[in-house]
DNA sequence: TTAAACTTTCAAAACTTTTTGAAAGTTTAT
DNA sequence: ATAAACTTTCAAAAAGTTTTGAAAGTTTAA
């Protein structure tokens, strides 16, 4: 296989690993082009590497940057804008789950917590299914929480970073 | 809050979740119905919980065993089919890793695999970022589906399973 | 100023995924 | 063998998501 192909495969591969996992296709596609490609491009290259259109280039552009994946690069004399993306695997891994955990995780651990709270018959089997369901949820949801706010700070722990050093 | 509305509050945000981590939102949804149920739920039960239709009633209860969520039960003397939900959360957790892994990891670690033998000039600053890119992703993924087959087998192991009832 | 070089927005269109429901299939009891 | 009780299928419709592209907005240089 050529380079070109090769690229062509990956960016195809992680875009569609992406959309599994509620990522839109096109960001991780964006990502994928950005992540192989040495220097940074403009919105006008991505939109031509990929055939999307202007528009489609400029909010996934913005939205990566939001995901803190993807920074804008300003070269002094020029008014284009450069895009660039950290090639550190480790750091979008840990920013990626980082984010997530941020705007989805949290909202439910928040309604998590309220429904523990919900009152009702002890002796009522439906109560009791509730009761223990939302328990369990929230307990092991916590400890994930914690587990993952531990991870992403394993440089600073030198617990987990001992652990993790094994699989870097 | 009283429980009926707040077994509604929760099937509503299991599917949200789910349908955030790219699992569809009914069968979540379904999901989270048989969760919070006793006991095991007829077809017609699930269709008339949920308002929806016999098909997609069906096509999900079926999907669901797919992902090993649910059990059919049969009682004697009766025809109709009963629907279980394992509500073991630690269990579920571990199903659905598990599940995920094999239809969506694996196929990218094969690709990965073939993309990280792609020859090319070594001096080739397009090359070169291509190969080192994929080399640092297959490292990961490799690393993070061992740590994954090694926390889906905790019971199974010293170390880890020491580290894990730490968050049981 | 002005106009050229860019970036952003957003309603409509295209595409994708999910759901419906009626028909076909299967199983069981008699 | 029949029919009632139940499950499965799948084409078409609905719902949801993503993309387009033209117009509006912004910034910069002269």
């Amino acid at each position: 296989m050529q380079l070109p192909e090769a690229k062509q495969k990956f960016i195809e591969t992680w875009g569609k690993l992406g959309s599994e996992w509620g990522i839109n296709r096109t960001m991780a596609q964006v990502h994928a082009l950005l992540l192989v490609t040495p220097d940074a491009l403009t919105t006008e290259q991505v939109m031509e590497e990929l055939s999307i259109s202007r528009g489609n280039a400029n909010m996934t552009l913005r939205d990566l940057i939001g995901w803190g994946l993807v920074e804008k690069q300003l070269r002094p004399g020029e008014r284009k804008e450069y895009f660039y993306a950290d090639k550190d695997i480790w750091n979008i891994a840990r920013q990626v789950a980082k984010e997530r955990r941020k705007r989805e995780l949290e909202p439910v651990l928040k309604t998590l917590e309220e429904l523990v709270q919900v009152k009702g018959d002890k002796n009522d089997p439906e109560f009791k299914t509730f009761h223990k369901s939302m328990t369990d949820i929230n307990k092991m949801s916590k400890n994930a929480d914690r587990m993952l706010d531990t991870m992403l700070q394993a440089d600073e722990s030198w617990f987990w970073g001992s652990i993790f050093k094994m699989f870097k």
